[in-house]
RNA sequence: GGGCGUUUAGCUCAGUUGGCUAGAGCAUCAGCUCGACAAGCUGAGGGUCGCAGGUUCGACUCCUGCAACGCCCA
């Protein structure tokens, strides 16, 4: 297949066939081998949502080129590709879709149907994901790429939770969620925002019940959400009001004392409004306080309950009335009070669907704002309301639903993460088993290197962070050392569901199922609990024992979980004749996710993984090992920093507990990439584009050349943005708008045009709605292009001079000067690279090979090899220069591929027909695809220092020589003739780079003498203790005006190093290196300086 | 409220354990269509390193305080 090379480099047509060549090879299938060195990256798998963006992008880039650079490098390199169904994220988009374009809910279409719509959503979302990676150049093995709703997934999913379930550390419990009263779901802290709306603060007075004279006849509370007084259970005030308001003025006098002068005024009030309050409210809020203490109560109005006075310092005295109604059930804060007094209760006054619930008395039924309004007008007519006062308050949202979300004390599953008594089994039944005394502390010796080590004594790998382990570490550890526990249950209908049958059961129901249900329940793959209604946990055994005495609970609640999904149908029919329900709800989605490094390599046994058709089987097959065998533990997790509680924690925590080891050793936590105000770009902000616009106009190489480029150490990612305006006319010039200042439109995402003032949509989604879509594009990402046209024109150059090159056995010492220095700069390159990609650098990665390539290669290499390419040039050298460029140009292309791998690809194509065989002094490993081919690793015989510094000598005369031409206008093509007046090394230097200079320079003639004599009309060059006359240039005047500028120079650079050297304390404490280098550079500046001035009296 | 981070040229960012005149790309200006490349070549201009103190012979770099911005947790 001879390939012609266009005349201009066109990524639209390169990039896809490159990447149509690389799928029908298979070129990055993964497959066991008997190779050692193995590196594995599992990819943080994409929600199935919607798109991926720029962010996306970054974390995709990084992979692709830590996995090209492996597998160049030789090692069996396994990407594991996939995505996530994402729970409530995909439920919502789907369900929002049914009802805008069918007006249906989810329980109109049922629980079997909503979840194929939502199959449909997610296979139609993979496929462009997919395609969003394979345009970047993502070189996953996409034989072998999962969803977490796959069969193998759900199978590790099962086998996870039974037996974290028959560990006892999978519970259900209270806890207090946000609720979602539209979508009747609970939402995680990270889907919520908060917006600022206009409410109300509403003063109720609560009667005291038998109020003794003296004493206050209301205990008044303020609250924004008055029907959550129906949940209340009790009242709280301060045990101290006295000592804690004082504490507050005291507090405040010393704010007052150090305000600076534009908040003193502030201060002052704030001092004063506390000081009233200690006259005025202090002695009512003393007096509660002795009722509290007296066991004293009031009564709840509307509901007629008696709710107790408590004594708790969540009660501010300093703020409000100083005395809290408290509603466990919807209030975190209250929910707290009622952990330190248990007694009070918990009162959930709401239904799911944001309804009274029964415990609401005369509401119930009532939606919560309605309500709201009736209790206010009920407690108004009873005279309990004091006042009303107009507030703006902050309130969390859904971000899913985009209504309030109500604090709501509900029943959850929960994984224990903290220490349990004896411990817990890491990794059970397998050589790994150890055990640590909580799932959290395992993830966090993991951290720590504090694992124990293995049977054989070897220790235990740990994980490490990059690029900043210090920072990145604390992070994890700090929110891994709450041991909080975590919260796996969502009430949804997409995921992978709850695999436990429960319900209540009459005590003697239980035992009189004994003999049907005892012998099942003791099986090993059935775990069971019975609880109690204090909460104590007992086996099925114990159960049966324990409640046949006298004071036995007359009803205890069953659960049941089965390892093998298939008893659901057969023993849970036997289970639900007894009254126990399989369990609604769904685990939450970074369950599943937690396990994706063992999960999609088949564990618990590879061997019986199922594969979907044309998938790779995970099965050893006789010859080579499984998967799950061969790469476990992984190498590297490539993600931003905010996953790594999310995320990472839980991977490690999971791989230790399923196969008792780490499910990788290194984290590379990359950028954020903000938008052009700083802020995140995300999907659900409608602030992130789409990399295929920028693919589109730039093409996948100069986008990763910039994502590489932008990825420097910790430093998040500024990337202004803007939208191509969709609004201009066919030949009218494009107008570009900035979004970071656009106004935005009527929906998230969506910009109005300043010029047509239409509305334009970015994020693709308002087509519907009739808003016209434009694409986003970056001017950043020219930088790529432009490296990208260079690279394909210096190619070009190459070959149009590589025809018929051969390869013999170089010697290194024998070459010309300029074959030997790019040898020896490339030598140097490729080690520098190679340090920095071992530092998660690519930032100063892709800078090294492109200054090597571009300041180097293209700018003086390929310029001082051309005459030896001219007609008529010597056979012989002309034969050495395509040798030497032709290894090159190979060695280069090799460094520059995990960078730009699709250009690299296609010259490496055309590469290997004009010089199939190459190298210098050895042959170069040969490779058809440039995707397989050997990382290079340059040669111990090209570094040449001595030629660096000639060259680097010639490059400062050249440079010098060009500027004095531009000074004086010489126009470029004017051959100039050059006296040099130089002596000792300086004179051997330019002797041995003369041919070169004059070449580089545009000079037609060199001499060099110890003394050269300048002719009138010469313009001096002086470069340290040389100087260069350059004949027939010059006007005195300018020429004497340029050395008198120079000279000054000179002399102020010298003043400086005077002056430091001048320095006593310098003199005495420097180290003596620095002091000698500070000789050495005004010895040469005074040399320079000394050659100006005596140009300078030549000129009189 | 607690923790972490950032602040360097018009823009986006580098700057190693403190030590040459603080760098790069883009943008700007001047000149160049000389056989790979105008997405280019050659050259030039541009910075009180957020502010105020301190340590040191010497501070972009270390310490303290302040300010602005961002992220995470509550």
């Amino acid at each position: 297949m001879s390939t012609e090379l266009p005349t201009k480099y066109d990524p639209q047509t390169l990039e896809p066939a490159v990447t149509a060549r690389w799928l029908d090879h298979k070129a990055f299938a993964a497959l066991p081998d008997g190779r050692a060195n193995r590196y594995v990256v599992m990819m943080p798998l994409p929600n199935v949502t919607g798109a991926l963006h720029m962010g996306h992008a970054m974390d995709n880039v990084m992979q692709d080129l830590l996995i090209r650079w492996h597998r160049m490098q030789g090692d069996n390199t396994l990407w594991q590709a996939g995505t996530d169904h994402a729970g409530i994220a995909t439920q919502a988009v789907v369900e929002k879709r049914l009802k805008e374009i069918e007006n249906k809910t989810r329980h109109d279409v049922g629980r079997a149907g909503l979840v194929q719509r939502i199959h449909d959503w997610a296979a139609q979302s993979k496929k462009r994901i997919v395609g969003q990676q394979q345009a970047m150049g993502c070189s996953c093995d996409w034989d072998r790429a999962r969803f977490t709703m796959d069969d193998v997934c759900a199978r590790s999913v099962r086998h996870t939770f039974f037996a974290m379930f028959k560990d006892g550390l999978i519970f259900r419990g209270n806890r207090l969620v946000n609720w979602d009263c539209a979508l009747q779901t609970a939402v995680a802290d990270d889907e919520l925002y908060k917006a600022t709306v206009q409410g109300k603060f509403h003063y109720l007075r609560y009667p005291v019940v038998a109020a003794a004279a003296g004493e206050p006849q209301h205990v008044v509370v303020a609250t924004t959400r008055p029907e959550t007084m129906l949940g209340d259970t009790a009242v709280a005030v301060h045990p101290e009001p006295t000592k804690a308001l004082r504490a507050a003025v005291e507090a405040q006098r010393r704010t007052v004392a150090d305000a600076p002068a534009k908040e003193r005024a502030d201060a002052e009030r704030e001092l004063e409004r506390l000081e009233q309050r200690l006259r005025d409210l202090l002695p009512t809020l003393e007096r509660i306080a002795q009722m509290a203490k007296a066991g004293r109560k009031v009564k709840l109005p509307l509901v007629d309950r008696e709710i107790p006075i408590v004594l708790d310092a969540w009660a501010d005295p300093s703020l409000g009335t100083g005395c809290v109604k408290i509603t466990p059930a919807h209030d975190p804060n209250d929910y707290q009070v009622w952990q330190r007094h248990p007694q009070i209760g918990a009162v959930n006054v709401l239904n799911p669907d944001g309804t009274i619930s029964d415990q609401g008395g005369p509401y119930r039924g009532q939606d919560r704002f309605v309500a709201r309004k009736n209790v206010m007008a009920d407690l108004e007519r009873l005279g309990l309301v004091e006042r009303i006062e107009d507030r703006t308050i902050e309130i969390d949202h859904s971000d899913r639903s985009k209504t309030i979300v109500e604090p709501y004390l509900s029943k959850q599953w929960f994984v224990r993460m903290g220490d349990v008594e004896g411990g817990v089994v890491m990794g059970r039944g397998t050589n790994k088993e150890f055990r640590s005394a909580g799932l959290a502390q395992a993830a966090l010796d993991a951290s720590a290197g504090t694992l124990p080590p293995f049977a054989d004594g070897s220790a235990r790998k740990a994980v490490a962070f990059h690029p900043d382990p210090e920072r990145y570490r604390k992070m994890y550890d700090q929110w891994l050392a709450e041991k909080r526990d975590w919260c796996i249950s969502r009430q949804l209908w997409w995921g992978h569901r709850i695999p436990v049958w429960r319900g209540d059961m009459a005590t003697n129901r239980l035992l009189m199922l004994e003999p049907m249900l005892g012998s099942q329940l003791a099986r090993n793959d059935v775990a069971a609990w019975v609880l109690l209604p204090d909460g104590t946990r007992l086996s099925p055994k114990d159960a049966f024992a324990q409640c046949k005495g006298p004071g036995a609970p007359t009803s205890v609640e069953v659960q049941v979980c089965f390892l093998d999904a298939k008893n659901d149908e057969m023993l849970g029919a036997i289970l639900q004749g007894a009254g126990l329900q399989l369990d609604p709800d769904v685990l939450d989605t970074w369950f599943s996710s937690a396990l994706w490094p063992h999960s999609t390599l088949g564990w618990p046994d590879p061997q019986t993984a199922k594969v979907d058709p044309g998938q790779t089987s995970l099965a050893a097959n006789g010859i080579t090992p499984d998967a799950l065998s061969y790469w476990y533990p992984g190498s590297c997790l490539v993600t931003g920093r905010d996953i790594i509680t999310l995320w990472v924690a839980r991977m490690v925590m999971t791989g230790l507990y399923n196969l008792g080891d780490v499910p990788f050793t290194s984290v590379f936590l990359h950028a954020t990439i903000l938008d052009g105000k700083g802020e995140r770009m995300s999907k659900s902000k409608g602030n992130g584009i789409d990399p295929l616009d920028i693919i589109q106009r730039y093409g996948a190489d100069a986008l990763r050349y910039v994502v590489c480029e932008l990825q420097t150490g910790t430093q998040d990612i500024r990337l202004p943005v803007q939208a191509i305006s969709p609004f201009t006319k066919p030949g009218e010039p494009e107008q570009l708008v900035d979004l970071a200042t656009a106004k935005p439109g009527p929906y998230l995402g969506t910009f109005l045009d300043p010029a047509t003032k239409q509305p334009m949509d970015l994020i693709g989604q308002y087509t519907a709605e009739g808003i016209t879509p434009a694409k986003a594009t970056s001017e950043r990402f020219a930088v790529g292009g432009n490296f990208c046209n260079k690279l394909f024109n210096a190619a070009r150059f190459a070959f149009l001079n590589l025809e018929g090159t051969a390869f013999r056995p170089l010697e290194v010492g024998k070459l010309p000067i300029e074959d030997r220095w790019i040898l020896s700069r490339l030598q140097a390159a490729i080690a520098s690279v190679q340090k920095s990609l071992e530092a998660y650098n690519p930032s100063a990665a892709i800078g090294t090979a492109r200054d090597f390539f571009w300041n180097e290669l293209c700018d003086w290499y390929l310029e001082m090899v051309k005459p030896r390419f001219k007609d008529g040039a010597d056979a012989a050298g002309r034969a050495d220069a395509q040798q030497v460029l032709a290894a090159v140009m190979d060695q280069t292309l090799r460094l520059l591929h995990p960078f730009v791998p699709f250009l690299t690809e296609t010259l490496w194509t055309k590469l290997n027909e004009l010089a199939p065989r190459r190298g210098v002094v050895t042959e170069f490993v040969p490779s058809a695809m440039l995707v397989q081919a050997k990382w290079p690793t340059g040669d111990a015989r090209w570094p040449a220092p001595s030629i660096e510094r000639d060259i680097a000598s010639m490059r400062d005369w050249c440079v010098a020589i060009r500027e004095t031409r531009a000074r004086y206008q010489v126009p470029p093509r004017d051959r100039l003739v050059a006296r040099f007046s130089a002596a000792g090394d300086a004179a051997t230097t330019l002797r041995a780079t003369a041919s070169l200079l004059a070449h580089m320079s545009g000079l037609a003639e060199i001499t060099i003498d110890t003394n050269a004599e300048r002719t009138p009309d010469s313009a001096t060059v002086v470069l340290g203790a040389c100087k260069a006359f350059l004949l027939g240039v010059v006007d005195l005047a300018k020429e004497k005006a340029r050395l008198d500028k120079e000279a000054e120079k000179l002399r102020s650079q010298i003043a400086g190093i005077e002056k430091k050297l001048g320095n006593e304390g310098f003199v005495a404490k420097a180290p003596p290196a620095v002091i000698e280098k500070e000789r050495a550079a005004l010895a040469a500046l005074q040399a320079q300086l000394a050659g100006v001035e005596q140009s300078l009296r030549d000129l009189a």
